[in-house]
DNA sequence: AGTTCGATCGCCT
DNA sequence: GGCGATCGAACTG
């Protein structure tokens, strides 16, 4: 049994989070995978976060204690998981893009038969949440407990980040907020 | 290989 | 009522 990640590792800056979440190990239930790929979402300021406008009934949990899961319903049919950062009272959350898959590939298979090879399981936030069956009954979810988990990998590994705009937003669009694994063939975008 | 477009629905104005 | 932190299929060249 792995050990998750402390809640202290969340309670920092948003865009420290997402650099460091890279390389760690998303769990939910026998799926599991390494993130490669990450986008910080900031508070105040930052047009194309969820928590610019203020708490809504949909985004709070960004605003609550970090270390939480907030998943959202986008274009109708597709979930995102993103990780809570900031201490409790201010909003930020990191949004995970991709993973390459480690433990129950099979599993993640039958859940997307739509895809022919392993890179193509969760290199993607909507491929990702469905690959590892993340629904929106996990929003709000603590990721030190379950039933979605972070933890450290097994054995650390060291690589290069690359950095670029974030993806898919049209506000704010021109930040430099998006981390991935440099080299790994599981992002969802080689650049 | 790159671009366009339809699917599908909760959220917020 | 319009739009979106997407995906995959159908186009084009």
């Amino acid at each position: 049994m792995r050990a998750a990640l402390k809640r202290s590792f969340y309670l920092r800056p948003t865009i420290e989070v997402a650099r460091e979440l890279l390389g760690k190990i998303v769990i939910h239930g026998s799926t599991s995978g390494r993130i490669v790929e990450t986008e910080a979402y900031l508070g105040t300021g930052d047009l194309a976060a969820h928590a610019a406008a203020g708490i809504t009934n949909r985004n709070r949990v960004i605003f609550g204690p970090p270390g939480h899961a907030y998943v959202y319903f986008i274009y109708g049919m597709y979930e995102c998981l993103n990780i809570v950062a900031e201490p409790e009272g201010e909003a930020g959350c990191v949004l995970i893009r991709a993973l390459e898959p480690v433990d129950g590939i099979a599993a993640m298979r039958k859940r997307r038969p739509t895809a022919n090879r392993d890179e193509d399981l969760a290199n993607g936030p909507g491929k990702l949440t469905r690959a590892l069956g993340i629904t929106l009954r996990d929003n709000g979810c603590d990721v030190t407990r379950g039933p979605v988990v972070v933890c450290a990998p097994d054995k650390e590994d060291t690589f290069e980040i690359g950095i670029s705009l974030r993806i898919g937003i049209t506000k704010s669009a021109d930040l430099p907020l998006r981390f991935f694994v440099k080299g790994s063939r599981f992002v969802s975008r080689h650049r």
